[in-house]
DNA sequence: GTGCACAATATGAACGTTCAAATGAACGTT
DNA sequence: AACGTTCATTTGAACGTTCATATTGTGCAC
């Protein structure tokens, strides 16, 4: 590439291609740099820069003349280029869920939602995988010292979970979906899993309901003790008693869940209210009912969680407690863009409410 | 920060943390270079540069002294030094599908399974969100324009699909999921769904049914056709008649579909076999059936599409037939990667094939 | 011991951008 | 008319790596 060529039109924006048309022929797409469109309007690299960076400094003819230039060679900054400089990377790590969390819709919507969230601050998702908390800090721990991702957003928290102190330590900027109870102090955004379920039971309550049941997973986490203890929490204050709420491990077998549902179904003074940790479960409630002649909506109640599409469409429309994923992932986006503008910021927790979806089931 | 305060353990790797100590507090979590690292080994640059590119060049005695020196600093090199001066950038961009998408699963374990395989040949995934085609598109070009991608991953292909031909155009190396009939040659990844539905009618062929039901989508585009025309061709070569095949077109509302499956239940000669697009909508047949006292896996047959989690859990265990997700991924992982090493290989497009995971319900 | 080939390592330049500082122009003030 | 101020723009340097090339060291043949 021969450098004079580029310093013909110099002061003579006439807008046609030399980059394109001078270069030899399998070039044709190269990629102009900020020093073409510079030649290109008549001005210095540094002034399209400040086009693109600091417009303020620029006298508004000139900026005019230089995106001129810009739109007609197509340029774009070169993000390596602009990131090495600045030291950013104007990326977010997250690693993906494994496979085996699908069961639930949740996380896909958040990744989703997450996605355009960051877009929004001008950052987009580096995905990665991992088979095991190891790895995954592992991967923060190399992410930032290669400097490929500026911020890290994680999930499925767990209690005294080990992922907030190297990153602390790193200075590394994040924010988590979920609390870490327990943990060193740092930003997260988390959705109130006990309000949740107690807008499930009042709502029961107020239907006539008596006898509950909860259905929470067979290794109880931190997620699942909140949303058990607004069960427990509302059955109480309506003053019924506490053996009128029947829990339910459930499995990762679908089997053995029917089962245990079928049995509590068929026991005595039968739990004519259900409440499930996901949609899917509430799903298999409505299945062993049916079977009974058990009319969900009328005789008896079954509400599920996240509403996932499988609650759109599964006995003629679940009710169901949706996590408000749309405001979490923005929150998310907004901690971090407050972590990049002072890194010295105290961290900050942000719970927000989830809401109950009314359909034909409950 | 001292230059010459870097130079004091030359040729002495004493495994003293040089750089951590001898910079004031606040830098002490400084990434360190490949400069630093070659003047902790005592050699240069170049040396550690190609300890890690190209090991055979260096002597088994100095890359061992490089290698300590590079854990003793904790050296990880910066992919925008590197992706600028290479001129790539090791990331696959893919658009996020929008969440109406969310009803099936595969998108979201194929994003998880991709995430593996280009982790394999050295890259990540670059998430983006998009409104549109003609977004998605426009994002394709910026993101070469910014060097931001090497390559891309899309999925949802339509006929005739608008993607390919600019993406040739700017020689961005690119895989679809999913074939584009009618669009220019490229690469991609497929699986048959006509053999699909073949081996699920032949399965119920061979368990007697006679009388079939075909659940598609409203709006059929090619992934449809070819699992339908699998059906149909299916259920020709058995001599059985066309009128013995009813085709609903699903559309997306559960409540209308839900009709739509009980009115052709409570026709005469109603269908007793079922094949469904999804495994969600197998979900309301098997509730239908239920209603109607008929038992799938004896009296009738109900089979899904993905091999979701659903399909797991509903009705005693879906019969479903699963999509090979995992190796649709590598395979893709494998044909960019092979575009990398060659920008003008040939196009090559892979068809794989579907598994019938057979359950009680057919 | 001189020359030569070859292996191992070092040096200068470049990738495309932004930062920091310098230059020049315009303008009102003295 | 000379002088600071401010604004608009330019210039040199740097970010951390790899490429291309130069240099040094080593073993071997003669």
């Amino acid at each position: 590439m021969n450098d004079d060529s580029l310093r013909g039109s110099n002061g003579a924006p006439l807008g046609h291609l030399e980059v394109a048309t001078e270069r030899p022929e399998r070039f044709v797409h190269a990629t102009p740099t900020i020093e073409h469109v510079g030649r290109h309007a008549g001005v210095s690299r540094q002034t399209v820069s400040n086009v693109l960076n600091a417009p303020h400094r620029v006298r508004p003819e000139t900026i005019e003349r230089v995106q001129l230039a810009i739109n007609t060679l197509g340029y774009r900054a070169n993000h390596h280029a602009r990131n090495l400089r600045t030291g950013t990377s104007r990326a977010i790590a997250y690693r993906i869920p494994p496979v085996v969390d699908h069961l639930n819709s949740v996380m896909d919507t958040f990744l989703h939602e997450l996605t355009e969230a960051v877009e929004a601050i001008g950052c987009h998702i580096l995905l990665f995988a991992s088979n095991d908390l190891d790895g995954e800090i592992a991967r923060y721990w190399e992410l930032s010292a290669q400097s490929a991702a500026d911020g890290v957003v994680f999930s499925g928290t767990e209690r005294e979970d080990r992922r907030p102190e190297p990153l602390l330590e790193r200075r590394m900027p994040f924010v988590s979906f979920g609390r870490t109870w327990g943990s060193a102090e740092h930003s997260w955004v988390d959705v109130d899993g006990r309000a949740g379920t107690r807008l499930a039971i009042n709502h029961l309550l107020a239907n006539g309901h008596r006898r509950f049941a909860w259905l929470g997973p067979r290794n109880p986490g931190v997620v699942n003790d909140e949303r058990e203890e607004g069960v427990r929490s509302a059955i109480a204050e309506a003053g019924i008693a506490a053996a009128d709420l029947h829990i339910v491990s459930l499995r990762d077998d679908a089997m053995a869940d029917r089962q245990a549902i079928a049995d509590l179904l068929d026991a005595p003074d039968a739990p004519t209210a259900w409440v499930s940790m996901s949609d899917l479960q509430a799903l298999t409630v409505l299945g062993e009912l049916d079977a009974r002649g058990i009319v969900p909506g009328r005789d008896a109640a079954v509400i599920g969680f996240d509403d996932s599409p499988v609650a759109a469409y599964a006995g003629g429309g679940l009710t169901t407690i949706r996590q408000p994923i749309t405001a979490v992932a923005k929150t998310i986006a907004q901690l971090l863009s407050a972590q990049f503008a002072d890194p010295n910021s105290d961290p900050q927790g942000v719970l927000l409410e989830p809401e109950l979806i009314v359909r034909r089931t409950g």
